[in-house]
DNA sequence: GAGTGGTCTAGACCACCAA
DNA sequence: TGGTGGTCTAGACCACTCA
């Protein structure tokens, strides 16, 4: 899959140090050893140590704090309280955001599932459904399906304990911290049973959002179908 | 608007050079100077200059060739074709894209467009309105305003030269370099003129996408909106 | 004051490119 | 062959944090 080929100093340590973290040597919040100690007990110079950690930093796998160490990325560290979730109330305003689970059940992977999640046809999942809203207005309509081995503990019960912060608790509960994401965003109308959970009408436009979320190693650990309402909020995107 | 105090020698030769090219004095596509002359022309080392192009260069304004030189970004150097339309087909092929003008006209900024666009309200602007399709089907009417001033030479006649490549058109006949965008995505219906213009029955769902995009120095130059057809497209995220 | 990350320097060698 | 960016080193000093 990757071309080994030869590598800079830099990046084998970045690797490297990836390795520990996928080892789950270092939890999340945890501090990494200074920049000085892994120089020295890999025997190359601060400066290359320091470039493998600045690419590490900038793909929010670690975080730098001036004076105290470099640590392992937290999700609750995230600038927004919703890492991933961009949907912003359009008129500004910062709604707080409730939870309601619809269902939380074991199954068998479908062919895409199966594909998306990069794990056996037939193999066990998890397979979740939620109505969030803002300010008691349900907003978005969410699939949630999870491999069933990594996941092991995950309940109904366990998912209000976090009201709803996954990411928070894959984090705490499975030690499973979400590096990266994909997003494929298209607009649906609202069918029947949508229409219903969202309390909207039949064909309302809605914006779907499906996502693969990846942990360290590039490997995908949830895929997610959000449908959301967007009278009176957007999605937003920096581009550069 | 930014906090000037104390910042790194790296960081105040990093605003030096975007000066400079915001000045207009390299080109798009054109090497900026050696880091070894930067650094000799500064009395700095050429560590230094080489943060500050290394930041220059993640942020896509410059481009960095081995053996070759340092460049001005340009737009047609961008990995697709497409530089900030994220689109893509479903099926995974890639169609080519053709472009179809319905209008473009001279008017005045609203409330709205003034705001966006950093202009006075009632000032010039250029009014563009046009239909994308991937294959012979239309998938994206797009409605594009701009400052009358800085794209003076605007018209149908150029911009169907450049077959609706707007941003290489604003490169390489204004000399305005887009360096960064932000998006606004929402779901809506198709209304008549709407479902009209893009083939489609009225109330169909599409993908709503408010563009601003800005030049050096964080100055927006391009308002957009553009309304997506994704039954065979959807719209492509990644985040980390 | 000791330890951490942040900046800056000076110089070395390598990989790549063009003439 | 000479110039460019890419990597790596060794060492200096600064700014911040915390005991």
């Amino acid at each position: 899959m990757t071309t080994p080929k030869f590598q800079p100093l830099y990046r084998q340590i970045k690797a490297l140090i990836t390795d520990r973290l996928i080892a789950g040597e270092w939890v999340p919040g945890a501090p990494i050893p200074s920049e000085m100690d892994l120089a020295a007990s890999l025997g190359v110079s601060q400066g290359t140590v320091r470039k493998a950690i600045d690419e590490l930093a900038s793909e929010n796998i670690v975080v730098r704090r001036q004076g105290k160490g470099t640590f392992v990325a937290t999700y609750s560290e995230e600038r927004a309280k919703l890492r991933f979730l961009r949907l912003t109330a359009s008129d500004g305003s910062a709604e707080a955001l409730e939870n309601r689970l619809l269902s939380c059940e074991r199954g068998k992977a479908t062919a895409q599932i199966a594909r998306m999640l990069d794990v056996a046809r037939g193999s066990s999942i998890i397979d979740i459904s939620r109505v969030l809203s803002f300010a008691g207005t349900p907003v978005i309509l969410d699939r949630i399906v999870l491999p069933a081995a990594p996941f092991a503990g995950v309940s109904a019960e366990l998912i209000n304990e976090y009201s709803g912060s996954m990411y928070r608790m894959y984090e705490t509960r499975m030690g499973i911290s979400m590096v990266r994401a994909e997003e494929h965003l298209t607009a649906v109308g609202a069918d029947g049973p949508v229409a219903t959970a969202l309390g909207v009408a039949e064909g309302t436009p809605l914006l779907s959002n499906e996502r693969v979320a990846y942990t360290y190693g590039d490997k995908p650990m949830e895929w997610r179908l959000g449908l959301c309402l967007t009278t009176a909020h957007h999605y937003v995107n920096l581009l550069d």
